[in-house]
RNA sequence: GGCCUCGUAGUUCAACUGAAUAGAAUAUCAGAUUUCGGCUCUGAGGGUUACAGGUUUGAAUCCUGUCGAGGUCACCA
């Protein structure tokens, strides 16, 4: 039972007996620095049922909580805030009562599932800075509901269908001499990228000449050859084509492969994968059912919409005038079937970005109109651009950071700076390289994860792999060197602390200890990564200031000395399940 | 134009969802240290929380309006 149980518990139970009144809940904030005491009442609320002066509630209250709760030794009152002391003996039992840290926090697995969906990319193009943000952000609240006790099952949709897949085949068909990843050595997804921009600058060659043969702008964009002959490609694909099918599989089997290595150098991963070009035609058969229950409805040149104005919202087409599925019709086919082949599924997280607020707030609508059960627990996880220093990423201008890239950049920038530290230079150029794509990627995934999601992100590289501050490489060190500590503290003996005087900073490190819990399902109820990355940092900051003040191997007493060590592992334990829920590995050395 | 999101030290981010004097990091400045101006420590300055009202014992946080940034309003995905 936390601290904070108690007390509340013990707090009403002062207040029914002081003033026969009743109380909902108790506030409680840590107590500031400035104060002496571990944890404060907040009087004020309480005004509402007890009449009076807050300073002399706060000092009943206190007197009351002194005398009937073993925990509480002192109390002072400032204005309505009631600061108490907790005794050493109660952070000391917590510590001890926690044989493993390395499973601290965690909560083990329910049979409450959820599906958390990320990535979900395009086939024409690699992975930019925005995906990367997207899987991370993705990963980092599965991993979050996790560890506070759900079952979770990672999934994307593969955005495998349309006209921009054939804009890529046909200029590879034409242009593309028979090339493949293996005979060039570029990665799949690169390839197809490459010729999805060839078509780009031949399309655009053709206007510019049918422009010049006396057409306007609006007519050359529809006629060029190209265009025409893409959409004749889309139409067979539609149709089941031999040929077109077995060059789309090909090429689309060559991005996948792309993905995957950029997924695994990210070091994220998926316990289920769905294809648009499976499930948009279920979402025309629920269409169907949808007319009939009377949610959809159909206009005369055949079109299906659905009224959603009585909500506040537009009304919104499900289904082309030609039969066809839009982009909702897929998505709705895409939920359903979810709900089917994973029956334990009771809610869905959609990581997608802010533009599409829109699409999902009426996804969603929909979806509880149709009367799906699962339908109540739809979150969309919106997050905000990455932008540059120099503005905003444009794949028209060339200033898209490709995620290959950037990943190999930061290792680089890594490599540099732990050289000059030159701590490793034992280690084999095999180990060498893993630390620093280590430390590259934890640079990186903290950088995002650290911020806020639904807000606008700048993306400054250099910043980015800084070492001092707050930042992953910062607390990756710390934890590499709080293994340096217990390596050379040898076997300690777990044995009991009574009697031990808690100084200030070791009281101080084992409250922000004992907070991780709640931080951890605090995180999994807001899915912010955020509040774990900044509660980190706190712990890792309490503890340099420990470490500085406190020395642990000139310890007075061999009891003193196995406390602080103990308290050292400890940390680092945490420090490491908070980076593994964020995806971020911790080197035992660095 | 309608709707949605955001606006906090020079900069990048916090603030436990309404509480005490709004916190860190980084940059800047001043000291200490040293082979040097680089590394490390110590300290300081830096804020009318975009602006104006309102609700409240109490507002960065909630409400209204204004300004600014971005997004979105397709038979595209």
């Amino acid at each position: 039972m936390s601290l904070q149980n108690i007390l509340s518990e013990k707090v009403k139970l002062a207040i029914s007996q002081l003033y026969n009144a009743s109380l909902d809940t108790v506030e409680f904030q840590a107590t500031r620095k400035e104060f002496e005491g571990d944890i404060t009442v907040v009087v004020f609320p309480m005004l509402r049922v007890v009449k009076g002066n807050p300073v002399q509630i706060g000092e009943s209250i206190g007197t009351f909580l002194v005398e009937h709760v073993d925990e509480v030794i002192n109390f002072n009152v400032v204005k309505g805030f009631l600061n108490l002391v907790i005794s050493d003996a109660y952070f000391l039992s917590f510590f001890s009562e926690v044989s493993d840290f390395s499973s601290f926090g965690k909560v083990s697995e329910s049979d409450n599932a959820m599906m958390v969906e990320y990535s979900s990319p395009n086939t024409n193009k690699p992975l930019h800075l925005g995906h990367v943000r997207n899987v991370l952000l993705g990963y980092s609240v599965a991993e979050i509901l996790k560890a506070s006790g759900k079952k979770v099952y990672k999934t994307q949709i593969v955005n495998d269908r349309g006209i921009h897949i054939c804009k890529s085949m046909l200029a590879w068909e034409r242009y593309g001499n028979g090339e493949t990843p293996d005979s060039t050595g570029l990665k799949g997804d690169k390839l197809v990228g490459n010729y999805y921009v060839k078509f780009d600058q031949e399309y655009k060659k053709e206007i510019s000449q049918l422009i010049s043969e006396g057409l306007t702008e609006e007519e050359a964009k529809v006629q060029a050859p190209m265009l025409v002959e893409a959409q004749e490609m889309l139409i067979k694909w539609e149709a089941g084509d031999e040929e077109v099918v077995s060059l789309w599989k090909k090429m689309n089997g060559w991005v996948y492969n792309g993905f995957d290595k950029t997924y695994e150098a990210i070091g994220v991963d998926f316990d289920t994968l769905y294809y648009e070009s499976n499930t948009y035609l279920l979402g025309k058969e629920v269409i169907k059912e949808g007319i009939a229950k009377d949610v959809f409805y159909q206009k005369e040149d055949g079109s299906i919409w659905c009224d959603l104005t009585e909500d506040g919202l537009d009304e919104k087409i499900v289904q082309r005038s030609d039969g066809t599925a839009v982009y909702m019709t897929q998505d709705i086919g895409t939920a359903i079937q979810r709900a089917k082949d994973y029956p334990d599924v009771g809610g869905m997280i959609y990581t997608v970005g802010n533009e599409q607020d829109y699409h999902f707030k009426v996804l969603f609508l929909i979806l509880k109109k149709l009367g799906f059960n699962w339908a109540e627990n739809l979150f969309h996880l919106s997050y905000g651009m990455v932008d540059l220093p120099s503005g905003k990423m444009k794949s028209r201008e060339g200033t898209v950071v490709d995620a290959d890239d950037l990943i190999s950049d930061m290792a680089a920038t890594a490599k540099k700076i732990s050289e000059e530290l030159g701590k490793i230079d034992d280690f084999s150029e095999e180990e060498k390289e893993d630390l620093y794509h280590m430390i590259g990627l934890g640079a990186l995934k903290y950088y995002i994860l650290k911020v806020d999601p639904k807000k606008r992100i700048l993306f400054n590289p250099e910043e980015s792999v800084d070492f001092q501050g707050n930042t992953g490489p910062f607390i990756q060190y710390t934890y590499a060197r709080i293994q340096s500590i217990l390596r050379k503290a040898g076997e300690v003996s777990n044995i009991s602390f009574d009697g031990i005087t808690l100084q200030s900073k070791e009281k101080e490190l084992l409250k922000q200890l004992q907070l991780f819990p709640e931080t951890l399902q605090l995180a999994a109820s807001q899915y912010s990564p955020a509040l774990i990355a900044n509660y980190t940092y706190d712990l890792v900051k309490l503890y340099n200031s420990f470490f500085q003040n406190i020395s642990i191997f000139g310890a007075e007493k061999e009891i003193e000395k196995n406390f602080r060590v103990q308290l050292s592992s400890a940390v680092g334990q945490v420090i490491k399940t908070a980076f593994s829920v964020l995806g971020i590995k911790m080197p035992e050395r660095m």
